[in-house]
DNA sequence: AGATTTTTCACTGAAAATAGTGAGTTGAAA
DNA sequence: TTTCAACTCACTATTTTCAGTGAAAAATCT
């Protein structure tokens, strides 16, 4: 007679939620032992030693403590806990934060609905699993091929980038003007002219749609 | 005696799908019809005339057709669908231009759970309905007159970009200033400005900085 | 054949971005 | 303690973009 798999959920689209209930309820062998709609909540049940699960599932984009922040404080208290992260971005930076951080799964919501009891399984054995696109994103980093194409952000010129610089940068790509940004950040608006000229510099674009492009390319916005 | 109310969705995560289904299968008044998990599927969907649905629940961000292009698509074949916007941005321009492409609700995700059954009631008596964050947002920006009358102001119709706007797009997002643009293209620099100022009236944003977002969250690029 | 959309060009005025140069302040590291 | 990076501001000059208006030829659809 095996134990059932005890899991927990944590996402802030309820509906979502809803979903890995109703897709695990059709195993016997998983039962849900609650979820979670903010990454507070999740580090506020797991802060109680009466709540364990066997795996928890966690969404990477939640408002304000997002799952990043929530593995981290895993870490930090030593909470040795199996955790799938459920993702809608498949960016190899991301994939690699998460696994820096321990976690032992990754699915990307597209293939959540079929895969998900398989992968709750094998991380209740203390195997690893990811599904198979970020499997091949994984393959891709290995083989250089990324790299070769320049698809790979390049992260010495993000971390190259002064604090200031970066909140210029996330502005310009909400289409602020140097103006309004100047006022959001209560400064003279030519401080901000002088971050623009730096940032194009360092970034070695044109203008601030080469700015706005990078920003996005590498998931600043 | 009520006939039941027929609902599509379309969403590119399964997942999601599932939990729509769950929560739908609570109330015996409704009834899924089908449901596709890429814009592609959902326009060959309802390109068949035995297929119909009272409600279609569509999510905004789908790879290569995403939702506004459905939306196009319906609106370009005069197909008069209900329609309810799911969606993670509550970003007013993209309420603005689902509402201007003829959809009568939006939730969010984090909405959906609790509210998407008596959306699906609204909006299938050719009601309108909002979640409330939505609302919030909307209330912010219009005047209390427009919303009393529950009349959205039919800004600027976004159809679809012409091919030589689309042109423009592309290199504007290649950094090219007008006067690059209009050497490339053998044309007038009054042209390229004329195609600008149209791309920034039918995509709703203030500066090249959106458009070249705009170009970029659609995979334009 | 007529209506509509698309493409093309023009002019003006205002706002914003880019380029170059210079310089004071501060806080942290060597 | 000096050195250096980051942060801050200033001024000028030029280029580019944005906004409004108008209009004619070509293509497309009905």
């Amino acid at each position: 007679m095996k134990e059932k798999i005890h899991v927990h959920v944590a996402d802030d689209h309820k509906i979502l939620i809803e979903g890995i209930i109703a897709v695990i309820n059709t195993d016997k062998n998983i039962k849900i032992k609650g979820y979670s709609l903010t990454g507070q909540e999740v580090i506020d049940w797991f802060s109680k030693k009466e709540n364990t699960a066997d795996v928890l599932i966690l969404d990477i984009s939640m408002p304000i403590i997002d799952g990043f922040q929530v593995l981290r404080y895993f870490k930090k208290n030593s909470i040795d806990q199996k955790v799938i992260i459920l993702s809608s971005y498949d960016d190899l930076r991301i994939i690699q934060e998460v696994l820096s951080l321990g976690c032992k799964g990754y699915i990307s919501k597209s293939e959540a609905g079929e895969h998900i009891l398989s992968a709750i399984k094998s991380v209740s054995k203390g195997e690893q699993y990811f599904s198979t696109d970020i499997q091949s994103i994984l393959l891709k980093s290995l083989s250089g091929e990324m790299v070769a194409k320049g698809k790979i952000p390049d992260k010495f010129l993000i971390d190259s980038l002064t604090e200031r610089e970066l909140h210029v940068l996330k502005l310009i790509t909400k289409e602020y003007s140097s103006l309004q940004m100047a006022e959001a950040m209560f400064l003279s608006v030519y401080t901000i002219e002088t971050y623009r000229k730096s940032l194009l510099k360092k970034l070695n674009v044109k203008n601030s749609v080469g700015l706005a492009m990078y920003a996005f390319r590498n998931k600043i916005v």
